[in-house]
DNA sequence: CTGAAAGCGCTTACAG
DNA sequence: CTGAAAGCGCTTACAG
């Protein structure tokens, strides 16, 4: 039955149920103001005819677009690193905005935090979103002030709430997750270990560095630390620069899991074993740490239930509701081959 | 000046330029009707009014959406694999849609093609995109049919053109691609070689399959193969068959880089040495492969610029355009160190 | 409960 | 070159 020639509206499905368009509408949005037996008719004349609704007319009539905006932010170091997450990220969204009718609208850039500025102004101005998600926000944003000058408009930030003061925040609860992997180290009776942190640029770089070595000062270790781009030579060699002193760390902490594959594979050719001659855990968890040799003990988290959790925020702002800064669920520790008791000291 | 309160509109422009708003509405759109002196008086009040044009009333108007949609399958395996490969399309379509102001309506599904079909109809029927892009086709895939019944609907397949048959189709030059492995390796004095494929329920696994026997059947080669997933395990897997064979391949092929990873190490963990022993090479280039050691010969393809295609020719079908298969840029083989001569048979 | 009418913000023939 | 008017497809007060 390809029924579907020339767009068919309301004005038609009107016609044939013998009654008004406004009637018409009243049914299908299943509102009071037509008795039962009006719209079980129209209802069914719609289905027949293949009546659907033109999403520009509904968007323009109540002035919502039913659509979500988001733009990813293109660097060339960090590649499926951030890749994945973002993928993950908005495949959560997606699933709570499809129960909804919502979409995503997505764009991506290679001009960094100024580009993703004007197209988010760009979209406010026009009405194009209902509301944004802004992620890889960084320090002296502009997209921070951005949504500062426009509290009406329903944004969320994926960032840490040191960064974005006040506006509403899903947060990652990094300090916490920081102190687990300590403790972690602590109870197998590590004294001293080390961080392959990520780049200073980030605040959640700062803040894992800051709960990571106000821990180890609570259980008196020492925590050395060194910081680098999320990849696996920067992992490596960062790694290789610890191994140099002779009394190096006996666990190694990595901020990404690229950089914990790179430095698995500096430690494995330096002819040591892990975790006998050291341990080594990773902040993120990916399928890299669970096929590695040993498998990596890990920081996990469910990067989807962060987009889904978002989306929830996002659709609650749009209908009004005041969102502040809301934490994400904690990280998991999971623990596998890589790390253990640190070796004696004989 | 943050001036914007409530939304302006063309009327406002009119009546503070003392003119009509079809006078606005061309001087706004660099149509004829309106005097230079005009146009320019209406760009200037515009301008400091603040005016910008609202989508859904723009969309209502000239029924353009202005907008491209795409809906992405998520599998459990292949992880960061098609992850990456289509984030990185994504960014492609996204820097030439940016240029003529359109966006990319996204939305994913773990439902598979089935799903991805109903949220493509439900695109048709509402207008919410102008367009559609369609990848990760399977065989007896339902979108085929869809898009075949209305041939009226701007799609752009991203798959091979023996699945698409007749629909437009971006295609990769698999079998190229194939070929030059071979003749690769011929050259460098394998006789004997061997294919970790991917999952035999994709065309292009097929396509790559046959291109890959007869370029051996002309070259006087032989050539086993085995299929698996896209996975680092099945890699690592389907190798360590093969190398169960005393007289075993000098080379093996991946499909992926994953797998090309697995394979990697499960070549060293028998204690044999790349390229020396063996040669590997991965069809998907990646930072893996760069990284890996030794760094992998393989087959390289600039996605992005895939992407980037993509939207032209979308661009094009829009504007009424028809447009069959067109061949994706061709595949450049990367040698690096994995791959050498074999060693002499003594 | 139902219909006629105005409105969302823009575009585009159609007369002056 | 310019203005008044109708139309895109839907929603929503406002009278009956």
């Amino acid at each position: 039955m390809g029924a579907s020639k020339s767009t068919i509206t309301i004005a038609d499905v009107a016609k044939a149920a013998g009654v008004s368009t406004s009637a018409v509408s009243y049914a299908l949005n299943g509102k009071k103001g037509v008795s039962e037996k009006t719209r079980a008719r129209v209802l069914e004349v719609a289905e027949s005819m293949g009546w659907r609704p033109n999403s520009a007319a509904k968007a323009l009539s109540d002035s919502r677009s039913r659509s979500i905006g988001v733009v990813l932010l293109l660097h060339d170091t960090e590649e499926f690193a951030s890749g994945s997450y973002a993928m993950e990220c908005l495949a959560g969204l997606s699933r709570v905005l499809e129960e909804v009718d919502y979409s995503i609208t997505l764009r991506m850039t290679t001009g960094g935090a100024a580009a993703a500025c004007r197209i988010h102004r760009d979209w406010i101005e026009s009405g194009r979103v209902d509301a944004h998600l802004v992620l890889g926000v960084e320090f002296g944003d502009p997209r921070l002030e951005l949504f500062r000058e426009h509290p009406d408009v329903p944004a969320l930030f994926l960032a840490q709430q040191q960064t974005t003061k006040g506006l509403p925040t899903l947060y990652s609860q990094d300090d916490e997750g920081a102190r687990a992997v300590v403790r972690h180290l602590h109870e197998l009776g590590h004294t001293h270990i080390a961080r392959v942190a990520g780049p200073e640029q980030y605040m959640h770089t700062l803040i894992r560095d800051s709960a990571t070595m106000d821990e180890c000062a609570r259980l008196g270790m020492r925590c050395d630390s060194l910081h680098g781009e999320y990849m696996r030579d920067d992992g490596a060699r960062l790694t290789s620069m610890f191994l140099n002193f002779s009394d190096h760390a006996t666990a190694i902490v990595y901020d990404s899991d690229s950089s914990a594959i790179g430095g698995l594979h500096a430690v494995t050719a330096q002819g040591l074993v892990v975790p006998d001659d050291i341990s080594l855990v990773s902040w993120d968890d990916s399928a890299a740490c669970r096929s590695a040799k040993p498998p990596l003990t890990a920081l996990h988290r469910d990067v989807r239930s962060i987009g889904d959790k978002a989306g929830r925020l996002l659709l609650r702002m749009i209908d009004g509701e005041t969102v502040g800064a809301v934490p994400e669920d904690p990280y998991t520790l999971v623990v596998r081959d890589s790390t253990a008791a640190p070796k004696p000291t004989d």
